[in-house]
DNA sequence: TTGTATGCGTTATCAT
DNA sequence: ATGATAACGCATACAA
């Protein structure tokens, strides 16, 4: 048995119009119309219908979130997801909107638009997404239908979505600098699968480190992995014959799993970080502090990518500069620490 | 401009009541009429309205999740929330709900009834819940209400509320067992705040492993932090002197965070686990698999107890189950690595 | 097997 | 400043 409006109405008596004024503050009310009113709401316990309101507002109230696929989310640092939730958590409520989480599912293809269709969201918020053909053509149809949403640390090539990302080849370049200023000549590069704009502003940032100081860039010096520990970890066997050959005196990774997965096969060989070569992360996971040596690094703000990702899409003050500017790239901090001292 | 039902029902020649009867699959049906209102839908790409729905069958399709404040949130392993989080999100939209997710405010009074007395939310699941007066009058009212809620990984001592935990006593016993099995005898016990049951299930299993063994135990081997890697960091110093003075030989603690963090305290006065003291964590936490010696850990089924909550709200099945055993306690494993050899 | 009619609790428009 | 009332799009009880 729920109490509706028109039990506040009948005890404040004035009319069910009135009440949702009040309530909503809306249109001009008389001080002592209001009071009534009220204390009536309060007398009786009322709260509003949520799901009445949405239907007659036509808006869910929602913003959806969407996860990469539950295996995968490990190939993303934890850290990462649980950052950005909070920001963009801490915005939306801020702003009077619920979160919806939305977990990609596996086999069906991609139609981000019906959660607009249906009216569950309001807006959306991407995340872990990729460049490949499917995930791009669902975010098109989203753009071309006109309904808003953001994409969170990954940009797509010649398309105008809105986005909020780190400034990763900024970062990159910073983290390799600092390899080349503590005297690293070959500096070998392990990143990711190119289908995240992540990887491919990485080492953008690699190799214009390298060329600023008049190295080369060379292919052989970079390797694939997919972000997992497990990849880094694979690729030890190799990365440590050339090390101890003299080939390879640092390694960058394009995050601090794969850093760590490699760190680990090279101690298993006797190769140290810190001595026999230098090695620097990537997102300032815990993880990375944990190690021993700790991992040198470069600090992403998750947070404040979610937080910024909610306010281009919920704050009035940013529509004019979303028109503007559909990429927003964040500064990012590279921290020196143990595996990178000499 | 949104395509409704009317338009569905008028070009395939019935009424409004057979669209729906059609679409919610109720009621016996012509099946030439199905797929004539099938087709029809199809052919102006009908979706159903899910506010419209929402508001008429008077519920909101949505298990809301409340998280810990997002300062908190550190305190547990990020591993664990997103492995509960998934469990929970492939669950709910198995059974044809979606996932609300809801971070506490840290100032305001704990209110969670009104979640539902708004219909926000149809059940809710509550995370890093604690045995504090306001949380247990907050649940407390969720009972009386008989609004459908599942704690997960927290107890209530004294107060049946349906619960999804993990067996912590069972899993400290063995972690306990097998430090005894190596030899250890002073065995201090790293704990978190005994607001959380966890902490408390883990004392009781590590002081039934004492014991069985004849061994007794000492509150002055019992350490308290707050599950916060800098808690663990902080206790090396007074630690890392027993174990150099030979009266301690190994350590359980509550936790990975802090079996790392005094690990690295440890490792700075040149204290190694593994050679002067034996260590286990728990969570079997990314990190634990991260740090060299790797953690010996108790993994914990988080994945599972997700999952396993969720279904208790929502699966049919459970139902009855669910009147008998308010509290559910899933196995859980231990795992020695390298911290406790020998 | 299908149609008719009512209700759901708001918001918002149009009067007054 | 306030009241009356039409939508909103669907589910469902009741008729037929």
């Amino acid at each position: 048995m729920t109490i509706s409006r028109k039990e506040v109405a009948r005890l404040a008596g004035v009319s069910e119009a009135t009440v949702s004024r009040v309530l909503n503050n809306v249109g001009p009310i008389k001080e002592e119309t209001r009071q009534r009113v009220l204390r009536a709401a309060e007398q009786v316990g009322y709260v509003p219908n949520v799901l009445a309101q949405q239907f007659a507002r036509k808006r869910s109230g929602n913003i959806g979130v969407i996860l990469p696929f539950v295996p995968k989310v490990h190939l993303f640092s934890t850290y990462y997801f649980s950052e950005i939730l909070s920001g963009i958590g801490e915005t939306v409520s801020r702003f009077g909107y619920d979160l919806l989480l939305i977990f990609r599912q596996p086999d069906d293809a991609k139609d981000y638009a019906i959660l607009f269709r249906t009216h569950k969201v309001d807006a959306c918020i991407v995340l872990g997404s990729r460049d490949v053909p499917e995930e791009r053509a669902a975010l098109a149809e989203l753009q071309t239908e006109g309904y808003p949403f953001c994409l969170v640390n990954q940009r797509f090539e010649s398309a105008e979505f809105l986005t909020v990302d780190a400034d990763h080849a900024a970062g990159s370049g910073e983290a390799v600098r600092h390899l080349i200023g503590i005297g690293r000549r070959r500096i070998a590069f392990l990143n990711g699968p190119p289908e995240y704009s992540n990887s491919m502003d990485r080492y953008a940032g690699y190799k214009a480190a390298l060329r600023e100081n008049g190295l080369d860039v060379r292919e052989d010096l970079v390797y694939i992995g997919n972000y997992s520990r497990k990849s880094g970890y694979l690729l030890a066997e190799e990365i440590g014959k050339r090390i101890r050959g003299g080939e390879i005196d640092a390694v960058f990774a394009a995050n601090d799993r794969m850093a760590i997965g490699l760190m680990q096969g090279l101690k298993e060989q006797g190769v140290e970080p810190g001595k026999a070569y230098s090695l620097v992360g990537y997102d300032d996971s815990d993880a990375s502090r944990m190690t021993s040596p700790a991992l040198s690094t470069v600090s992403v703000p998750f947070y404040e990518m979610g937080k910024l990702a909610a306010e281009k899409l919920l704050d009035p003050e940013q529509q004019d500069d979303r028109k503007q500017r559909h990429e927003h790239l964040l500064p990012i901090r590279f921290l020196a620490r143990e595996t990178s001292l000499i």
